[in-house]
DNA sequence: TGCGATTTTATCGTGTGCGACTAAATTCTC
DNA sequence: GAGAATTTAGTCGCACACGATAAAATCGCA
């Protein structure tokens, strides 16, 4: 993927390609643990979401995932056809639709926990390092995502 | 995306957070740039590949971008469809397909320079940097798939 | 030689992602 | 207070991504 032409690599190009390969391996990882579960990974993260604050509607999922509402309704409709979440028009403001777990998908995060475990086992890294790391990527983000 | 609850935030949640919103936002910041040219963003790792090394078969391909055929095969209808790329049966071995550049594919390589180089501005990251990140991303997606 | 096993690509169904647009509710403005 | 502008979800169409499976070609071995 370099480009030798010119006598210079493209390090952006590997960057987004190297970012492209660990969000496969990652998807790829977590496929049939969170299959066990009856989960795909957006929807193992829009419960993780929801683990950490409940009843959130939809436009604040969205700002936390970075996902827009055409993909997170029918991700969402999926969760509570599952029986994991409630879909719910907020009282006050009639456009907004709280989205809250039910006892189910409460329940549900305690088996996740194995799941975390097992990548974390796998990647075999010092809490510090992943933490670095995790700072590092998270700053490319930012910037990518301020500066288009 | 913490866990306070038992006093240990999930670095590995975070590990897999982080790059998920890495790849979006690279996808999101390509996406614009890579429509000027016809081309999206998968489409434009095949053809890299291809600027790389022309003449590869699909397995190849596959290997280098860690897809399947099942996405691969319209994917690359696509870009034959578009007239970048031309595909055609191995004479030797009739199972694969070979896929090769066309003159209008190879063309598009210069146009796709500013693309990249448009990113590695927005990142603003010195080279060394950006060559370490690379690095421990690799690392860390070798481990995840040689680990499942 | 022949026939089962393997390799390679393709097809199908499901689930994201996102651009473009729609619909309904709310807020703003005069 | 009525109409315009804005906000919020939702729908639709297209393009990945992948598990399961099929189909064709090749290989391997009796």
């Amino acid at each position: 993927m370099s480009d030798v032409s010119d006598g210079q690599p493209h390090l952006d190009e590997f960057l987004c390609f190297a970012l492209y390969k660990a969000h496969h391996a990652m998807n790829r990882f977590y496929k049939p643990l969170l299959g066990e579960l009856g989960l795909t990974y957006p929807q193992y993260l829009v419960l993780m979401a929801l683990w950490e604050q409940d009843n959130q509607n939809v436009g604040q999922l969205g700002e936390l995932l970075h996902l827009e509402s055409n993909t997170l309704t029918p991700l969402l409709k999926r969760l509570e056809q599952a029986g994991l979440v409630q879909r719910r028009r907020a009282a006050n403001d009639e456009r907004q639709v709280q989205v809250t777990l039910t006892g189910q998908g409460r329940a549900l995060r305690q088996k996740s926990r194995d799941v975390s475990a097992c990548l974390f086992e796998t990647i075999g890294m010092t809490r510090e390092d992943l933490g670095a790391l995790v700072a590092e990527v998270n700053g490319v983000t930012g910037a990518v995502v301020a500066g288009r």
